[in-house]
DNA sequence: ACACATTCGAGAGCACTGCTCTTGACGACA
DNA sequence: TGTCGTCAAGAGCAGTGCTCTCGAATGTGT
């Protein structure tokens, strides 16, 4: 049942963008709106829901996309296959993808699951490091400045433990720009501008690369 | 009087958030809604008008960080400069921020004069490195895949004559892990993961900056 | 088989939204 | 004085999230 109006809400959210309405999901099941609340307090917990089972599709989504990759010391190919993954999953989800990294909703405040759900797309693309540089293949470039140093060691020992702090840097840099570049298009920024999308992306992800240091 | 209405609109953004009423305006403003429409079409129509400012008084921030690097051959200086001040306006009008760069509203379709507008910081980002390229201090990459070459040469006779089509990328790339980190942090992603958020953020502009091929 | 408890959904209603249309007040100009 | 344009008020429409109450159905224990 809940599942039922997951799957609808998904569906209005595609067809319709983020203006979510409860009582039009309700009227697609037949029912009336305020039967929803049987199964969903308010609507930002129908929204918290969606949000997390977005972050896991992505998740899935960029992990299947390192996993094509039969040789695994390919650094640079899981890589771009990762963030390949990320661009095809925003483009066939959009309004997912704005939920999940767009702008906040103003009162909604992101509870714990959501964090930790959201942690799993970077954990791919440091996981390709940490392989990198369990192999011997990177290095650790070894330039943080102090107080950043601290924070990304305690992020390390939580998720990525054996990643150099300075290496983790490069890959969460990675990862923002990969959000950022794969956002620009999706919010319209490149319209007029860029056609050749899926080329620049590439170009794009693999001066990444060259920037993390993945091996040619 | 439309002047009025933007300020106070400005302040319910910058309080409430995205979701904007114009009843509120209108009941601030001592009026009744339907006095509004004298001067907005729409409610999509004063948001465009907030748009276009927004995106004028970044650039204007970004402009003004640029200019304050005295030494204008220091180009790093500049670039480090120009992407703080996105990151400052950015955490100082965080609904506008939000409204520029967030996720896009369903029904609604920016306008011609929004990206007109909204090419005003890339513009001067990009032409720091338009001085570097002219002065001698960077050279011209020249890694650029095909097809992106095409949509690039057209940018840049359109905006940025004189920038070869691979630096010009590179600035473009620059500018949207800019936006990509700034964003991150805005929508809360890093929320609980980085406290030294400042120095993370030079950090990762820096490690641009090298990408760029910005001399230290 | 009967009585009880629980679950479910319908319906009315509140306060709010963007937006439209009509009506009436006010001031400038001829 | 009369006319015309500008302005804002008010009512109203269709929609929203959400709360509350009330029946009907569905078990469950004795």
């Amino acid at each position: 049942m809940i599942n039922e109006i997951k799957a609808i809400a998904r569906r209005h959210l595609a067809a319709e963008g983020a203006n979510l309405s409860l009582r039009a999901v309700a009227r697609d099941m037949g029912m009336v709106s305020s039967a929803i609340y049987r199964y969903f307090a308010s609507r930002d917990e129908l929204l918290t829901a969606l949000i997390v089972d977005g972050y896991h599709a992505l998740g899935d989504a960029v992990a299947a996309g390192d996993a094509e990759v039969t040789d695994r010391t390919d650094l640079r190919g899981r890589w771009l296959a990762a963030c390949h993954a990320v661009r095809r999953w925003a483009l066939a989800h959009p309004a997912e993808y704005a939920l999940l990294f767009g702008s906040p909703v103003p009162g909604y405040a992101a509870p714990q699951e959501t964090t930790v759900a959201a942690v799993r797309t970077p954990t791919v693309l440091i996981g390709i490091l940490a392989d990198g540089f369990a192999s011997g293949a990177l290095s650790d470039p070894g330039d943080l400045p102090g107080p950043v140093q601290g924070d990304l060691a305690a992020v390390r020992d939580g998720f990525f433990p054996e990643v150099p702090e300075a290496l983790l840097s490069r890959g969460a840099t990675g990862w923002m720009c990969c959000f950022g570049v794969v956002s620009f298009e999706l919010f319209g920024q490149l319209d007029g501008l860029i056609q050749a999308r899926e080329e620049y992306f590439d170009h794009q992800m693999r001066r990444m690369a060259d920037l993390i240091g993945l091996p040619r």
